[in-house]
DNA sequence: TATTGTTATACTCTATAACTATA
DNA sequence: TATAGTTATAGAGTATAACAATA
């Protein structure tokens, strides 16, 4: 048990943090936790040969609903350019399929292989664990609540 | 009142978010949420012609605290080679100010300028109006639950 | 004419290694 | 020799404009 140390000894760092008022802004601690975040992230999605933009794409593209680019791009704030390179590695290993759309011959409707669905599904138990790295000592019910505050910033209702 | 509508209808982003499991998962929640709200703070701090890491750098110089470049860069997670630039604009706008620290004359400690102290204060008001155009429909309680999970995930207690 | 996917390009940010001056 | 700041450089990600195919 070292939390009393741990409590007591702030670093220079975090004395100056609080005293220039940054640890009050919700601009800088969600900065930041998107840093410390995403490094748990990433270290669970490396043994998978992803990155956190090829699997939130890959994710998209298990669903029941065929996307085309435009709509993958939207939904993951990406830009359409973008995604060209992130699907190219996917279709490469086989993950995902481009295909030409029927209706629209322009458009392409991107679905998940076999394989792809398969790897997803492992990657996305090994990304929950992020989760309950994070929050875990924290009880279920104000989770619930960060969770949903998240959600409600991630998503905000269109402003005027 | 378009509240009832925005309810109802869900796009197919989101319904397919939704079906994804990406909107459960704490790492898709943070780096979209980050998104939103740095987007945010960008717009505040642009009347001042500040970004977010010169802002942050600005605020840490405006305390009592004399830090160096290291302790800096170290306390805003920006790499030390960055931090030059950083420092070189502000200085360059006479807001902060680069002294030789005469007990280790390799160390040098950024101090903000009077000029820097005033402009700092008027951006760090208008940063503060972000938290409030994000959560300000959030009861007080709640709030605090999630400012503190968010100071909680940002400086997390070392890992084993 | 407008739109989808694509390519090319520039810009920003990140990360690394090498250089200088001090220690 | 080791460290603080600096410079140079390569790598990601973001953003923009232009192009071919299709509508």
């Amino acid at each position: 048990m070292i939390q009393e140390g741990q409590r007591e000894e702030l670093s220079t760092e975090t004395r100056s943090l609080r005293a220039s008022g940054l640890t009050d802004e919700i601009g800088f601690l969600i900065a930041r936790a998107k840093l410390v975040t995403l490094e748990l992230v990433d270290e669970q999605l490396e043994e998978f040969g992803l990155k956190r933009q090829s699997y939130a794409t890959l994710s998209l593209a298990c669903t029941e609903y065929g996307l085309t680019q435009r709509e993958l791009a939207a939904s993951l704030k990406v830009d359409p350019s973008r995604l060209v390179a992130i699907l190219d590695e996917l279709q490469g290993r086989n993950l995902v399929v481009r295909e030409v759309d029927p209706a629209d011959r322009r458009s392409r409707t991107i679905r998940a292989t076999d394989a792809g669905r398969q790897l997803c599904a492992q990657a996305a138990e090994s990304v929950r664990r992020v989760e309950e790295l994070l929050l875990g000592e924290i009880p279920a019910g104000e989770r619930a609540t960060i969770m949903g505050a998240l959600r409600r910033i991630a998503f905000p209702s269109p402003r005027p």
